[in-house]
DNA sequence: TGAAATGTTGGGGCG
DNA sequence: ACGCCCCAACATTTC
């Protein structure tokens, strides 16, 4: 096998060319690049555990695979789109190439795993070398473990771990020259369809996002620049702009982890509030690895319970409550100014996240997993080991999880971390007029409040679906029974 | 990375 | 001056 012969770079979730590992050995190598990103769906017979994308992901793949492709393309290298199950499409590619090998960084869910050591069994049966990297992760699941010798189940120990073991290895930068191979044909991103058309609901996510590696990169520069020092108490506001809002360009890989601990290690020498806000950034992008970490020493946390009792919890079958949760429209402000930030933006506040996760789950007694495949199919960083593990984590059943009998107030919540309305006003606009006493719980304002800010509840906004204190006793009723039946 | 119920304390009004 | 009550403020317990 000549050093002639191309090197296919398999792009999946680390659509960047700056600390790509895999992209840095095909380089290194010496040998010319065939760039491929295949679509894997269509085929869940030969993809099991490989979920179909969201929609917001969809959209967000789409913008992302458009901005690598001119990336590549200004170092003179096309990016082939190919569609089919990942083996078919590479046995077929390794040979219109003539490639000699293979690189690619590693995903760690149980689908893409399966679907990996298959490419893998197949390329060492055709002769053609394949090598894999850590692009995606800090540590990889494997890699740290618990003084017992087993994984982590606890994130505080982990991150301890963590914290203390880990290093963050160089960050190759953009590579200088991309040697090209010969094109190869693929498909035109646009027959792809990964864009809604009718109707068209994207508005949104194409206001509220730039997408790509650069946009990543300016992003993480203006947190580090400008947000970092008030971090750790505006990330628990969401009607300020405190948050990295790097979730999505994590999880298509715009950017690596390691350049984010890198750059933040870097403000961290500053010291003062910056150092401390920068703490708490590497404490989430822990969090992040955790998600990963659970995800592959425990598959099953996917879809199932991590603690069993779970199961027998009584789930109530309501689809029109959990289509009001979904359309925002509870009657709990809070609440439903997360849920219509979601379905505009494709995303929603961190702490938001807690309280209508907290509200589907407990208030409304939804399983868990209704409001996972929602987040699924609207959140544009819908990332399975994150979005189960953070389900699990506000229902009370997942490994290192909040207490069930933890159960938001939506107003508590909403005049602490949101005291004077201006989130609940920005997305609920029918209640924009109230007084901020009121704009949290417009169902106990006097009626000539409501009408002087043009309310009428039950016709411009909803009253209040369930009735909170109500809500929260027969929650913790049903935990008690639940408990006491798995003693 | 709660909330609500219950318990405790201490200041001030008042007879 | 004293005891009593009220209640806000804080602490503890419970789910």
């Amino acid at each position: 096998m000549s050093s002639d012969r191309p090197v296919i770079v398999w792009f999946r979730q680390d659509l960047r060319l700056a600390d790509n590992p895999a992209l840095a050995a095909a380089v290194a190598s010496g040998r010319p690049i065939v760039p491929l990103y295949i679509l894997d769906e269509g085929s869940p017979d030969l993809r099991p555990g490989i979920r179909p994308l969201g929609g917001a992901s969809r959209w967000w793949l789409h913008q992302s695979l458009a901005v690598l492709a001119a990336d590549l393309r200004g170092h003179g290298l096309k990016l082939a789109l190919r569609r089919g199950a990942a083996t078919d499409v590479l046995e077929n590619l390794v040979t219109e190439a003539g490639a000699g090998q293979v690189v690619w960084n590693r995903c760690y869910e149980p689908g893409a795993i399966a679907r990996d050591t298959a490419v893998k069994a197949m390329l060492r049966d055709a002769g053609v070398a394949a090598a894999s990297f850590n692009g995606s992760l800090l540590v990889e699941p494997w890699k740290i473990e618990t003084g017992q010798g087993g994984p982590y189940k606890v994130f505080t120990p982990y991150w301890k771990r963590l914290r203390a073991l880990f290093q963050a290895p160089p960050v190759a930068d953009v590579p200088d020259t991309l040697p090209a191979a010969r094109d190869v044909p693929g498909d035109d991103l646009d027959a792809w369809a990964l864009l809604p058309t009718t109707p068209d609901w994207a508005g949104g996510l194409r206001e509220t996002w730039r997408v790509g590696e650069d946009a990543a990169r300016a992003r993480l520069a203006d947190f580090l620049d400008a947000a970092v020092a008030d971090y750790p108490g505006d990330r628990d506001r969401p009607d300020r702009a405190g948050t990295s809002r790097l979730s999505p360009h994590l999880h298509f890989g715009e950017i690596g982890p390691h350049q984010v601990w890198r750059a933040a290690s870097a403000a961290m020498a500053a010291g003062g509030a910056v150092a401390t806000g920068a703490e708490a950034l590497l404490r989430e992008l822990a969090w992040r690895d955790f998600n990963h970490h659970l995800l592959f020493h425990f598959p099953r946390i996917a879809t199932a319970n991590w603690r069993a009792q779970f199961d027998g919890f009584p789930w109530r079958d309501d689809p029109a409550a959990l289509a009001a949760w979904q359309r925002g429209q509870t009657g709990y402000p809070l609440v439903d100014a997360g849920m219509r930030e979601l379905w505009h933006t494709g995303f929603m506040h961190n702490r938001v996240r807690m309280i209508v996760g907290s509200f589907l789950i407990k208030d409304l007694m939804i399983d868990w997993r209704e409001g996972e495949a929602w987040f699924w199919d609207t959140l544009v960083d819908a990332d399975l080991a994150n979005n189960a593990g953070n389900w699990q984590w506000v229902a009370g059943s997942g490994a290192d999880a909040s207490p069930f009998f933890r159960i938001f107030n939506p107003v508590t919540q909403g005049e602490k971390f949101d005291p004077a309305g201006a989130y609940v006003r920005r997305w609920v606009p029918e209640l924009a007029a109230l007084p901020d006493k009121w704009v949290h719980k417009p169902w106990a304002a006097a009626t000539d409040v409501l009408a002087d800010a043009g309310v009428i509840l039950g016709e411009t906004y909803p009253a209040p679906m369930v009735d909170h204190g109500v809500a929260r006793n027969r929650a913790l009723a049903a935990y008690k029974v639940m408990r006491n039946a798995t003693v």
